[in-house]
DNA sequence: CGACTCCTACTACAATTTGTAGTGTAAGGA
DNA sequence: TCCTTACACTACAAATTGTAGTAGGAGTCG
């Protein structure tokens, strides 16, 4: 399951997914259980406007294809689930991007975090001091 | 210009743009000089297989219409060259990118960050500890 | 058993992005 | 006037994402 972008526009899942794929994953991972085709249909239909069951059909299963969600075929209709939980998709995505950004901007990036540490909240400023710290300490 | 994703794979331009976007980019980047169509064709030549130059063509004016370069028109030839620099660019996306992943993550990118400064030079470590120091005192 | 419902597979189309390239036109020089 | 050449316009292909029709098969109900 390899993202392949990390999307500038929209938050939280719209930013790896399309739009429709990331109401279908947040319905997912909203749900403790698996569920089928028609479940996740009904959930949209009632967040939204009418969806045909088949467009719901065929975005899971490419988000399947893609290794998102896992297919266990029953009797009547299969159930569907996400491979890894929600956390630990977005412990992977940040490890990768924070990774990427840092490979990409180096330095640069340095002076962007403070500053966007201490915009979004000044708190993590001191958690991130403190995990500096630790690191140090451990060599 | 407004970018609209980070890609995971590649690096450096390739992260931005398309493969042959990219190299347009690198190209009229490390010319100090305004570029005609002609001039970033033959680079490209030099550098890989013979690339069309109505090719070409079509990629720059797309790339003027998202705002990366600009063209001003001349006599035979229009002159090409980039809106920002290539700096100006990195800076761009670098605190972009940084602002959306804090964002987007909080408190768990904190933590890949300093694992991520220390794989990838942990000199930036001392750097952002220092900043964070800059950062506290001016308040 | 036969008819019906409903889930699924297969297929297809549209819009967007990016790479590719042909054709036609117009402007400038010989 | 004719030719070269740059440019505009147009088109197509692959990939991505949203959308949806059709057909078949499997279970259900009478």
């Amino acid at each position: 399951m390899k993202m392949q972008n990390f999307k500038y526009e929209g938050s939280g899942l719209n930013r790896f997914f399309g739009p429709l794929e990331a109401k279908i994953m947040e319905i997912l991972w909203n749900n403790a259980e698996e569920m089928t085709i028609k479940d996740v249909q009904q959930k949209l239909d009632k967040e939204a406007k009418a969806n045909n069951f088949n467009t719901v059909m065929t975005v899971m299963n490419r988000l399947v294809d893609k290794g998102v969600l896992q297919k266990k075929a029953v009797a009547r209709s299969s159930q569907y689930k996400p491979v890894v939980t929600r956390e630990a998709f977005m412990e992977t995505q940040s490890k990768e991007l924070t990774l990427d950004l840092i490979e990409e901007f180096g330095s640069l990036a340095v002076t962007h975090m403070v500053d966007a540490l201490d915009k979004v909240d000044p708190g993590l400023l001191d958690q991130l001091e403190q995990k500096i710290k630790e690191m140090k300490k451990d060599r």
